[in-house]
DNA sequence: TGATTACTTAACCATATGGTTGAACATAAA
DNA sequence: TTTATGTTCAACCATATGGTTAAGTAATCA
């Protein structure tokens, strides 16, 4: 076992699976249930559940009671970190083109 | 066998590994031939090289030989994709707050 | 040429993951 | 109170993943 993941590993993980991203899709939209979740999916709740308890996990998604029901809600913040992390280097080229372009610009005034 | 990952699939699965982020942050600032980004690593060149092949197949680095060594660079475009996608869902929430912002103005008019 | 360097590939291993079924639990409905 | 619904938990299974070592390839060095 692995001491413990960090939360990078966490959200990026719970991402790469195309059920949970459509999970995800969904819940921007609005708070789904657990069955409601289940809905589109050819899948058992069981297994629905293990991949909500993942994006759970990851801070993606909270879970609340209703009745007998889990009424689950997207949590922005993981998904925020997320974000940031890969804009921060998603970014790198476009700086370099704009200092490539600088140079050539400082190149054609000499 | 799964018949193909999509590209999503490949690049948050890419991002879930510490080692891989390691990777990714220090190509941004320049690019690495596969024995510097082993270098810090307390791991064999072969598992390095299929890390590095993660992210290759990602479209994440590209790889090109110069001499004996292969020169990796970081690829902007999967990456940029990839923000896209968790952009646009992680942006949900403060959408709903200016919607719940704005229907508390205008309740605040009648 | 032969030895060394820089890798990749193949085979393998332990553990993680994504799924299943079946039982358990809590709440709601009859 | 009994029964049905919504969900989770536990056990299990096949495959994927992250690592290893050993062997193979290609380019450089002596």
């Amino acid at each position: 076992m692995v001491e413990h993941k960090s939360q990078a590993d966490l959200v990026f993980h719970a991402l790469s699976d195309p059920t949970r991203r459509m999970m995800v899709e969904r819940l921007s939209q609005r708070p789904l249930t657990v069955s409601e979740l289940a809905e589109p999916l050819a899948m058992s709740m069981a297994g629905v559940s293990k991949h909500v308890g993942v994006l759970e996990k990851a801070g993606i998604v909270a879970r609340h009671k209703r009745g007998r029901e889990r009424v689950c809600t997207l949590q922005p913040d993981s998904l925020l970190a997320a974000r940031d992390w890969v804009e921060r280097y998603a970014q790198f080229w476009s700086e370099r083109l704009d200092a490539l372009d600088t140079a050539l610009k400082e190149d054609g005034d000499e």
